[in-house]
DNA sequence: GCCAGATTGACAGTATACTGAAAAACAGTA
DNA sequence: TACTGTTTTTCAGTATACTGTCAATCTGGC
């Protein structure tokens, strides 16, 4: 295949996306010192206090694996706790801190801003057809990478 | 923000389509062990012989820094043939070894299905409309990631 | 010819993202 | 109760992706 080719092709161009959409977040969290994937598990652990990681893995469609030193991160600054179930011996059961809390409050007008600018090249209605898009893409392709998607209790 | 409303966001979506895109053709790859990364520097080496390291990396929108450790993986792999160039003592170009040549030319077939998987959810007009769109999102903030922009000679 | 600034590749460090494996603990059944 | 199979976490290993830094080298202006 040409390279023209490839660059038109969606593999690249979604690569390229996410290039771009993580760059934008950092940029406008540079403030919180915050990834995407640090503020999409802290929202998700705030609306499911007691959650045990592996159902906040599949909430957030993050890797098991790599969301365990997501947490690990996320506890060494204090945002989040990790307490042992009472019921279940294996399970470490997540809250956020305090200052968990208050970071993300704090971070959520940067996140507003930074989705703004991810779509500032288009105009509103091909905003909406992309997110419409994206969102079929996603939700059919759903059970393809790792992500656990069973049990979400 | 409410993990609902974040899940609605272009980040995430994004980030879940690049998740799926990725797993996608690793299987479909599976027999040729490639990553879309390595694929794509190989495209890129065979169309531009002699290239080095930091034009390529602005040709497929890569970060230099990952680059190098993509073409160490691929020179250990017998792919990628590295050289010193006559004219630069710092630089070090680049071309495909046969092997590379014979694995990127196989993989051709694997990658165009794995571009199709990614699509399959979409009818052909809206894949058509998602491939604009996302060109027109990338195009525009092209200069936001970290890939270097300059000097593509 | 010489020097200041730029470029190149390499390196260390951090953060996702995945595979595969292992140990501990649990649940259901015989 | 003992056994089997599953679940949960953790670990080791690999691969992008980025920041920042460094030494070697090149280039342009003098």
């Amino acid at each position: 295949m040409r390279l023209k080719e490839l660059q038109t092709q969606p593999g690249h161009l979604i690569r390229r996306a996410q290039q771009i959409a993580v760059a934008i977040f950092i940029e406008e969290c540079a403030a919180f010192d915050l990834t995407p994937v640090q503020y999409a598990a802290m929202v998700a652990i705030q609306e499911n206090e007691g959650i045990d990681a592996t159902r906040l893995s599949a909430q957030i469609a993050f890797d098991r694996s790599t969301l365990g030193n997501v947490l690990e991160r996320l506890e060494a600054r204090g945002f989040v706790e990790r307490y042992a179930s009472p019921e279940d011996k294996r399970v470490k059961l997540l809250r956020l801190a305090p200052q968990g809390r208050s970071v993300t409050q704090h971070a959520e007008e940067a996140v507003k801003r930074t989705q703004e600018r991810i779509l500032a090249p288009l105009d509103p209605a091909k905003r909406r057809v992309l997110l419409d898009l994206l969102a079929q893409l996603v939700e059919v392709n759903n059970d393809v990478s790792r992500v656990p998607q069973r049990s979400i209790a």
